[in-house]
DNA sequence: TTGAAAGCGATACCAA
DNA sequence: TTGGTATCGCTTTCAA
């Protein structure tokens, strides 16, 4: 009874420093090892320490002096589309390597919900956030401002980001592969994805790949975005309702390579050819595609890095060092052969 | 100069108080809707709170109260294995929808990683743990006990956890499937699957099915356990190594269903035919089972229901209702059409 | 309905 | 090389 001085159960730094027979002082210089303390009483203070148990409250350091928590809010749409898996196991590897945590945010893509865990995760002092794409609602943009924490916006590429940003510029992507496709002489094209009710970098990609096939004198006749996540099943029946509405698609683009992948199955099934009998594009050169026969034409975008880059850009700026504020991660068109060949003039 | 009274820029509940002319007690009971104000005084602090864009700042609420923190710290081996982000998923939604945070650790399937890990967020006083499997290091496993919070093991069900306990039997999962390949009539069977530096669920599910094979009077006759995530690429190159080691190969159980697909591809490569040539089985029915044209053997587990029970049963105690301890969430095999089909007697 | 004072577990600062 | 004291932002407790 007479040993317990506190609420909780748990030892605290100066049950160890009585143990010790020092000042708590002494045992928090121990602790820190910040030096100005003999051999003897540092052998002894870790001695308590180790017998004791005793586990730091990390809250109380932050809370009392000037540090900031190790804690990154990383938020992200969702993991059930492997692209953001990828991200997320990038940043979150290099954090924890230099002892940080991620707090995770599954937003679902709304606003709302990425306002609402915003406003939690500051109220945790963190050192930093990383958020997912360039649209945030008012008062989230109002209240990240005031948190002055550092931010990082990845994924698409913002020039004139809250903070910092990281990532590709979608729209460009969209338009290398639109103006791709169309060089393959296809005219009449459509385009499988999901949508939510804001706009993302998905939507962006689709505007850029829409200017340039039309630009080049091709047609995105139908484009389906479904309010559903971004892999294999919703590829596969968003290619059945696509082909549904008849007119003669010669070629579609996808989300991403999952999507893409769903969708060849779907294809297949119904015993048409790639490409002989319809081309396939997806997005996003994921895992999938290695083990492919034909290679899948697509986007090669460099997740795992691209989250790496995220959190270096954080630690950078988190130890003071400079950080050029937007980079971008570039991607790289794969030809593939779910396309039709070069024609040769 | 006069206005702010702390080290930080951060508005504090005292400057709201101030603003409104009450005392820091009586902001800090509207804050917490406690009652015992008047609405006046409710209005008038709202009003400054909201003029000065006030936000809480949590550490101090946890720190000076009895109350514990809205952390979960949720130990994951890694996400390229899409099982686990599929996990990683289902826990996140549900304690989010219920006001708390993963703090996310990565702990690359060794115990070391998953030690440092619990030490730091230990730390940071979490109102409770999600670990990955049943096995932890000794210190980790004394750090746990001492820590007296709620624990929640997940993946490998485990009869005797350290504290709750939800997953399945990977071992009976293991068995069954190999019961029906020897059932199918297979006698020479492969394995290919991914190993670290710890026994773990993959292991468990191997000695399963290895007891049930040559209980059965087949053979296991080669086993490859390859040092790598367990993806598409790595079922492609594991497949090329086991069949290269000649030994007429029958069938091959994979670790999880996209390393399954991995090694269809590679087989289909090699001009073999599927299951005419060989016989395929996965485990997991992960997304990718549902858009391919032949039904793959494998294994049903609800990922997605084991994150959340996972989470339910943290809620559940945080609330201090009354758990079960162990939670199993079944499997079910799938016959498939990647094997022989069952003969007729 | 309101407020004043003590205290949570650590660190900063100054004194010895 | 050591220790005392104030302090971080909030809640608990007790008094008005």
């Amino acid at each position: 009874m007479s040993e317990k001085d506190s609420k909780t159960n748990k030892v605290s730094l100066s049950e160890v420093a009585r143990a010790a027979g020092v000042s708590k002082m002494t045992a928090s210089r121990v602790l820190r090892e910040e030096g100005g303390y003999s051999e003897k009483t540092r052998a002894l203070v870790m001695e308590k320490i180790d017998e004791l148990g005793y586990l730091p409250n990390r809250l109380a350091t932050v809370f009392a002096g000037d540090t900031t928590s190790t804690f990154v809010g990383v938020a992200i749409p969702d993991l059930g589309n492997e692209v953001f898996a990828q991200v997320l196991e990038g940043i979150d590897r290099k954090l924890g390597a230099f002892g940080h945590q991620s707090v995770l945010g599954l937003t679902q893509h709304t606003l709302k919900e990425e306002e609402d865990w915003i406003r939690t995760v500051l109220s945790w002092q963190p050192a930093g956030l990383i958020l997912t794409g360039r649209y945030h609602s008012p008062r989230a943009t109002e209240m990240i401002k005031n948190a002055g924490v550092p931010i990082v916006e990845i994924w698409d590429l913002n020039s004139s980001p809250l903070d910092m940003s990281v990532g590709i510029n979608h729209f460009d992507s969209g338009f290398d592969m639109g103006r791709f496709l169309v060089g393959r002489g296809y005219g009449k094209i459509g385009y499988v994805g999901t949508s939510h009710d804001t706009a993302n970098a998905a939507t962006t990609r689709l505007d850029g790949f829409c200017k340039a096939v039309e630009g080049g004198g091709g047609k995105v006749v139908r484009q389906l975005c479904l309010h559903d996540t971004a892999t294999y099943y919703t590829g596969y029946y968003g290619t059945e309702q696509l082909l549904a509405g008849s007119s003669r698609i010669e070629c579609i683009f996808y989300q991403n390579d999952t999507m893409a992948f769903g969708g060849m199955q779907y294809v297949a099934s119904k015993g048409m050819s790639v490409p002989a009998d319809i081309g396939i594009a997806g997005w996003g050169d994921l895992p999938i595609a290695s083990v492919l026969q034909r290679r899948l034409t697509s986007m090669h975008v460099p997740h795992l890095k691209l989250g790496q880059a995220a959190a270096e850009m954080m630690l950078a700026r988190l130890s003071n060092e400079p950080v050029e504020p937007c980079r971008d991660i570039g991607f790289n068109l794969i030809p593939g052969s779910t396309v039709k060949s070069a024609e040769r003039t």
